[in-house]
DNA sequence: AGGGTACTTTGACCGAAATCAAATGGAAAC
DNA sequence: GTTTCCATTTGATTTCGGTCAAAGTACCCT
């Protein structure tokens, strides 16, 4: 079950999706401290939100666009860690510094709380901190998930994978149920999704245009995918887990 | 900062290992009631633990030995994603069922504890909420500085990484300073190292018979490892970040 | 409209790692 | 001792994805 559908009420606010993630039982109090002590930031599409090792003074979620998370190597590879889609966490609850850049791949706007009056709170209430532990798991699922691609499918499986990903991701914020084909536009340019993949945008590209030949996917623009049949795509990616993607 | 040396205080009764995972504080009423419910398991090399999909009804940590947690996908393709070495904590609380397989990849003992009582003690004292977020948050940078390895390394870069970790990890243990040369047993056969890495096995053993005949490391045995330096082996491992590494 | 820029596709070629196959080594069992 | 079993090494060949290069496409900006 995902994070969404466990906290999915409607009376959160003006930032419903942070409360959501954070609040597990919604009550009124915690609502109220939250209010007071939350902020909002926008930044624009390629901008770094932090960079690996700064300190880190704030916790937040996305409101709206898609931010990253990326490692790199001096000599310039880039691998994408995790992909923050809204409603995703950012932040380290007692973590002074940032483990690897935040990178607005989107415009995007974060809903934020300074971090120290936030880890108060989590002191004041075990909820939190609960619900933290929670949502870290179902992160550290989703990166281990993550792995095995990385590590043992083919490109094309990759491919397929990721837009497996984002289509389920899409496809429950738009409330649709499983049947049917499923519409949604890449957020990501190809560079990108090869960082996330460990592959060349070159393959990426080609991987695409094969998987469209063989009609697994139409694409009405470079970036606006349909998706005729879910399942068909599930088994290009080679997954017997039919859910469990988090990411 | 790694875990160890955070807690690494001895008066802990006699899983010190385990208190010293989960107890913040070591205080004692604490202590009193984890040794109440604690139990101890072994498991042969190459026995699975547990399989993905199973309820999992404890929780607990490595006390001798090395376990895996892997990935399989149905064509029998499998993705190492977790080296737990002693001192290592296994277990989800608030988790129902095992999201991958736990093997022996030694003989193994592990201190256990029954997953419910483990919880109730979770909600009476916050300390330990907040001690497995910490641990959980640095299980989550180790996934994904292996992400990094997966999706961007060379072969040889992946074996270099891979010794780097367990020399290092290996080195914390024997208290040694970080200078002059380190020796260790690979507690891991060509395979295990391959699943780990994503590559085959006959690329593992070639690679590693590329480092011993560049002498970035020496070989006494199969499995018996001297690193001569262990700057030029975080040099081949592509590290800039001298440290940081958990798993 | 024209020109610039950034993103994407496609082609030709190359190389690192996979695959297939055989030999070697080392330890336990008979 | 030698047989068996498993882990490991090494060799020959193939293949998938990377690299280098060029062309195509869409969008923005005067």
């Amino acid at each position: 079950m995902t994070l969404k559908a466990q906290f999915d009420h409607t009376n959160c606010g003006e930032c419903p999706i942070r409360h959501r993630a954070v609040c597990a039982h919604c009550e009124r109090d915690e609502l109220k401290e939250l209010e007071n002590i939350k902020y909002y930031r926008s930044f624009e599409a390629g901008q770094t939100i932090i960079w690996s090792g700064d300190p880190m003074n704030f916790v937040g979620s996305v409101v709206s666009g898609i931010a990253s998370l990326t490692q790199t190597m001096e000599d310039g590879r880039t691998q994408m860690v995790g992909l923050l889609l809204p409603s995703d966490f950012v932040g380290r609850p007692g973590r002074e510094t940032a483990p690897y850049d935040v990178v607005a791949t989107t415009d995007l706007v974060m809903c934020c709380f300074r971090k120290h009056p936030f880890e108060d709170m989590m002191v004041k209430t075990p909820h939190i901190a609960q619900r933290l532990l929670q949502m870290t798991l179902d992160e550290l699922d989703a990166a281990r998930e993550w792995m095995l691609v990385l590590g043992r499918k083919t490109a094309r499986e990759k491919i397929a994978s990721l837009l497996s990903i984002i289509a389920r991701r899409d496809a429950s914020l738009h409330h649709s149920g499983m049947a049917g084909p499923i519409v949604f536009d890449l957020p990501l340019t190809r560079e990108a999704m090869a960082d996330y993949l460990g592959l060349t945008l070159e393959t990426v590209s080609r991987q695409i245009s094969a998987l469209k030949k063989d009609q697994v996917i139409t694409l009405e623009s470079k970036r606006h995918v349909t998706i005729p049949d879910m399942g068909r795509l599930m088994e290009e990616a080679g997954d017997d887990t039919d859910g469990g993607f988090l990411v």
